[in-house]
RNA sequence: GCACCCGUAGCUCAGCGGAUUAGAGCACUAGUCUUCGGAACUAGGUGUCACAGGUUCGAAUCCUGUCGGGUGUACCA
């Protein structure tokens, strides 16, 4: 259709002199074509005539090999034949069918999931992984080279808090686990808050001392810092497994401390950073219209998340020469990344920088209100939903032998393909019920299309390649058409990561293969017919598969 | 206070820089087919697109204001 759309912009450069851009969209399915184009109406004002009198003008032009009919207010609508429409396939294809190369050469860095070290996994890091991934995988699908690096939360004040929480335990070095640093984490924050009731300080001092300490490489400090370390990239790591999310690198605020400190006392000196008079260090950012400046160095000297990110910002810039880095991190910071992103302007830096965030993950709470997620102990261990999405996965598919992999990978793919059903904007409201579902769009809805598709074609593996014949290809439109979406779809989404429109496409795909099996028989067809219907179902097949994984939705083998 | 996000069917949400009669899923009801994998398909909607103005031949979509909910607003990340 491509062409077509050329051959519009020409004749409408011809008729009326003027460029304008020529899109092609859906038509309702009441009304007879395939596509419609409004050119005739964004036109209308300057040609200075009625719309369907522009319309039809521009269809006297066009080439015979379609139907174009002048409808409604002005819309020309363009019905084309299946057969045309299975050709326009098969030349458009190839391995990478729906790749596109308009990142070709350019670097991209996504930041995800950025957990913290020393406390256990929660919920909280399932959406910065989820999107994280996707926006890798979609830069990728359009061309770019993507970097993918954990920015792990492994400095600053938390490690003040767990080492003085540590010192006060019974717990040795060699008996501490992850969850007993989650609880001291807890406990230390709530004795801290009743502390500072009580006007007193001595455990928010201890846990500044040990900050420093370990940022002057004390022995004891950097010990415990080191065996902490230890202990939560063992659990980050296996529960990144269990939701098949990888990153290449792993580089930690603590390895931008030092980086991120000289490059406060270049700026500083360079008068682009100020010296507060208790010490503090600020990046004023009021020329960006951001009246809040930007809080660069403790007054006590220390780094705080700010100075690790412009070393870290520096670093991915510099080192990596990227030319787009995207931070999958949630909404609460969107403040922050304006003033990061205002910051790198303001030191000249000219990478696209982009926040892609995301709301929260919701519940109904007990008072039937939605309310951000979480249990009674406060956050909401990511290895416990796994563990209950496995379970309903293996309670609803009681009939069928699944192999623990299929199960985890329907369990993990009913999750994530929840966080993409809504604009990442929205929050999700965590209905398990409804993420597990095998009706409806979820994710084993999806799955299942998939793994029946290929079912299909093993069973028929014998007739692929077959001569078609002359085959129509009238019962195949609709997908057809569908499938023709999918490379404009994964090109549109490059710029915004608008992953719900992949989850979105996935499930119209899924659907509509389910409708295309109500009338058009595969095994029992004659010969050619069959080999055409399977040509087809390959290719969905593909598609889906590719509309998934861009999602990080794994397919499993049986369901 | 200010900034940002959200407000579309009973519920959860689509609706991509304005366009043909505002759509899905869930739930509910009634059907279909000798089921290639029925976890299917088909049919069934009186929605003040939060409200009020404005721009336009045309607004859920753009602009202004109001109301409601959420988030953020320098020594946390």
């Amino acid at each position: 259709m491509d062409s077509l759309k050329t051959k519009i912009i020409e004749i409408v450069k011809k008729l009326y002199g003027v460029d304008v851009p020529v899109e092609f969209a859906a038509v309702p399915a009441e009304i007879k074509g395939d596509y419609s184009c409004n050119v005739a109406m964004r036109l209308a004002k300057a040609a200075g005539k009625a719309p369907r009198d522009i319309a039809a003008e521009i269809i006297a032009e066009l080439p015979g090999e379609y139907a174009y009919e002048v409808a409604g207010p002005g819309f020309i609508n363009i019905s084309v034949s299946g057969k045309a429409l299975s050709e326009q396939l098969e030349a458009a294809w190839s391995e990478d069918y729906g790749n596109n190369q308009s990142g070709a050469g350019k670097v991209a860095v996504s930041e995800f999931p950025s957990t913290n070290m020393a406390k256990p996994y929660s919920v909280g890091h399932l959406r910065p992984g989820t999107q994280g991934w996707a926006a890798k995988q979609i830069l990728e699908a359009n061309g770019w080279k993507v970097i993918t690096d954990n920015h792990l939360g492994d400095a600053g004040t938390p490690f003040g808090i767990w080492a003085t929480g540590f010192k006060r335990s019974d717990k040795t070095l060699d008996d501490i686990t992850v969850y007993d640093l989650g609880e001291i984490y807890i406990k230390m924050k709530a004795d801290m808050k009743a502390e500072e009731a009580a006007g007193e300080h001595a455990l928010a001092d201890s846990a500044q001392d040990w900050l420093l300490k370990l940022e002057a490489g004390d022995a004891e400090a950097v010990e415990l810092s080191t065996r902490f370390n230890k202990i939560s990239l063992d659990h980050i790591h296996s529960v990144m497994k269990r939701m098949n999310l990888s990153t290449e690198y792993e580089l930690g605020e603590s390895y931008f401390v030092e980086r991120g400190k000289a490059l406060v006392e270049k700026y500083l000196a360079e008068g682009k950073f100020v010296k507060n008079d208790d010490g503090s260090v600020i990046c004023p950012l009021d020329e960006y219209g951001i009246d809040v400046p930007m809080l660069m160095l403790k007054s006590n000297g220390a780094a705080l998340y700010a100075t690790t990110d412009l070393g870290c910002l520096d670093y991915r810039l510099h080192e990596w020469k990227a030319d787009r880095i995207v931070y999958a991190v949630g909404a609460e910071q969107k403040f922050y990344f304006e003033q990061l992103f205002a910051m790198a302007k303001k030191l000249g830096w000219e990478a696209e920088l982009q926040h892609v965030w995301f709301g929260t993950i919701d519940q109904v709470g007990p008072d039937g209100k939605r309310e951000k997620m979480s249990s009674r102990k406060g956050v909401v261990l990511l290895e416990a939903m796994l563990d209950d999405a496995e379970k309903r996965v293996r309670e609803n598919f009681a009939s069928e032998e699944l192999s623990d992999e299929d199960v985890r990978k329907v369990a993990t793919g009913a999750i994530k393909y929840s966080d993409f059903i809504a604009d990442r904007k929205m929050g999700i409201l965590y209905d398990p019920e409804k993420i597990f579902a095998l009706t409806g769009q979820s994710g084993p809805f999806c799955q299942y299309a998939c793994v029946r598709m290929r079912r299909i074609l093993e069973k028929n593996a014998d007739f692929a390649g077959a001569d078609f014949g002359d085959y129509d290809f009238a019962a195949e439109k609709a997908v057809l058409l569908k499938l023709l979406d999918f490379p404009a779809l994964v090109a549109g989404v490059a710029d915004n990561l608008e992953a719900h429109r992949i989850a979105g496409y996935c499930f119209e795909l899924a659907q509509e293969m389910n409708r295309y099996y109500e009338n058009a028989p595969i095994s029992s067809a004659e010969d050619s017919i069959r080999a055409a219907r399977l040509w087809l179902v390959e290719k969905a097949a593909f598609v889906l598969g590719r509309g998934l994984d861009l999602l990080g939705v794994e397919i499993p083998e049986k369901m």
